[in-house]
DNA sequence: GATAGCAGTATCCCAAAGGATACTAGTATC
DNA sequence: GATACTAGTATCCTTTGGGATACTGCTATC
């Protein structure tokens, strides 16, 4: 696994490198969050338009992402005053440090969905129990 | 957030790109399946090693677990035929293909929480209301 | 003055993930 | 012959993520 490049294992190393993995995890983690920033990439956008963009997202929910997208900064909020109020949610610049990671995730997953197709198929043409 | 590298951003390339991180993500999300890779990158181990080393996981839990991890083909399950029966679970090659990922989740994960407690302490020494 | 839009919040509900505990079949030891 | 070990399974329970629906306060239009 090497989940270190260099220097050592010992338990502190590895248990601090899963715990690092699990927050990135995290933040980009659950159903929404990724969409939500999608949309945003296009450009900013207001809350009701998230919400018809993302269709099928409740108000609860979009809300409570967007507060936890904010507290990661990556998103931020700035209130228009205009009549009604309009909010207005954009992408920071520091969303981007997060390209790298996806590109990343995005290849591999591709890769991995080849990877089981091909190995099913395979199976499948085998005769039972072929091993 | 520019998650295609090259190439137009259609509708379709930036799903696909959706899809195939979310793929990624549930492999290794959860909460045990990174542990579990962990613990087998120090040598193989059989069904009760695991679960000694892991602590607090139940038997239900890991066998799913490790079921899902064959499937992904990150483990292979090897039963020898003592008295009694001892399985043994160990990485396979293929596993290794997850290095580049998960070293960019955890630096990024190490960065992002750096940065979190930065602004936290930033925000606290400020008086109330600064903005 | 009812309706519709804004940005949410509140309450209830459901399904999935995971935990607790008990159990299986087989053998070796006390 | 009871106990303990192997690798799991089975059943029940709790927690969490998320969905459905209704509602808030405010303003602008019909």
């Amino acid at each position: 696994m090497e989940i270190h490049t260099e220097g050592v294992h010992t338990q502190e190393t590895c248990s601090a490198a899963a715990g690092a993995i699990r927050d990135a995890l995290y933040v980009i983690g659950g159903k929404w969050k990724l969409p939500i920033l999608m949309t945003l990439a296009s450009g900013p956008q207001r809350f009701r338009e998230l919400q018809r963009a993302l269709e099928d997202i409740t108000p609860k929910v979009l809300s409570k992402e967007l507060k936890e997208l904010e507290l990661n900064e990556f998103v931020s909020r700035t209130v228009h005053p205009t009549t009604p109020v309009t909010v207005e949610y954009s992408l920071t610049g520091y969303s981007s440090s997060l390209q790298k990671v996806l590109i990343e995730l995005r290849d591999w997953g591709f890769a991995h969905r080849q990877r089981l197709k091909a190995s099913l198929k395979a199976a499948k043409s085998q005769p039972a129990h072929a091993e």
